[in-house]
DNA sequence: AGACTATATTAGCATATACTTACGTAAGTG
DNA sequence: CACTTACGTAAGTATATGCTAATATAGTCT
C-alpha cells in the first residue's frame, strides 16, 4: 500500500491536489478549476489518489467532496523516514570516523 | 533536481540499490550481482540515481565504484518534511477543535 | 418520469519507462 | 598490440501512464 502511496505522490499534479485539499475539503469540480486540464483527467487522478490511501471522499448530494486522509501521509512518511534513517546514521557515523582520524589537531 | 530525485526513489529496485550501497560502496557489477534482471538494466538504474544526485560515482582501474550522497537524500527528505508538515498540523488543529467541541465532557 | 448537474468510467492515443540483446569503450594484462 | 574485464550506451520492445473525447451513472429538481 505504501507503494501505491509513493507513486501517487511522484506525480506533480497529484501533489499539487493533496496541497489544494489539505487546507479545506473541495469537491471533484473546484479541485480541477484549479488546473487546465480536462476534469476527467482529475478525476482519474483523484482516483489514484484515493486508492493509494492519501484521500478520502464523501458524497454531498451530486457532488463529491475529497479531503486528505492524514493517517496516508503518515504512513508514507513513516516508510521514508526509516529509509532515510539509515543513511543518514551511517554519514554520522563517517562523520565521527572522521573527527577521529583529525584528533591530533592537524588538518 | 528533487523531482528528478523523487521519480528515481519511487522505483523499488532503484530504491533497493540505495540500500545496498548505503553500508558500504559497491562496484556496479556487485550491485548487479544482487539482482536477477540483466547488468544494462542495473547500469541504467545507476545513471538515473547519479543524474537525480543520489549516488555518487568514483573509478577504480576498470570498475565503477558507487556510493550514496547523503546531501542528495536529505534534500529529498528536507521536501517531503516541508509536504507533510502543513498537512499534519492542519490535523492538529482539526483535533484540537475537535477536543474543544467535547469540552462539556461528554463524548 | 424527464431534464439537469456533477462526476466517474471507458476507449483510444501518445509518451515514458523498464527491460533485453547487441555493441562500444576504457583500463588492466600477456 | 591483442585479449580480457568491467562497464556503459544504443536500439528495439512491451507495458504503464497521463491525457482527451465520448459515454455512463447517480443524485436533484420540477
Amino acid at each position: 500500500m505504501v507503494d501505491l502511496a509513493l507513486r501517487a505522490i511522484v506525480e506533480p499534479r497529484r501533489r499539487e491536489i493533496l496541497r489544494l485539499v489539505q487546507s479545506s475539503e473541495l469537491s471533484a469540480g473546484e479541485i480541477a478549476a484549479h488546473f487546465t486540464v480536462t476534469r476527467p483527467a482529475i478525476s482519474q487522478h483523484l482516483r489514484v489518489l484515493t486508492q493509494a490511501g492519501l484521500l478520502a471522499v464523501r458524497r454531498d448530494g451530486t457532488r463529491r467532496i475529497y479531503r486528505t486522509r492524514p493517517e496516508g501521509l503518515e504512513e508514507v512518511r513513516r516508510f521514508l523516514e526509516q529509509f532515510w534513517q539509515d543513511s543518514l546514521e551511517r554519514l554520522k557515523e563517517a562523520a565521527e570516523a572522521e573527527e577521529r582520524s583529525h584528533h591530533n589537531g592537524r588538518n
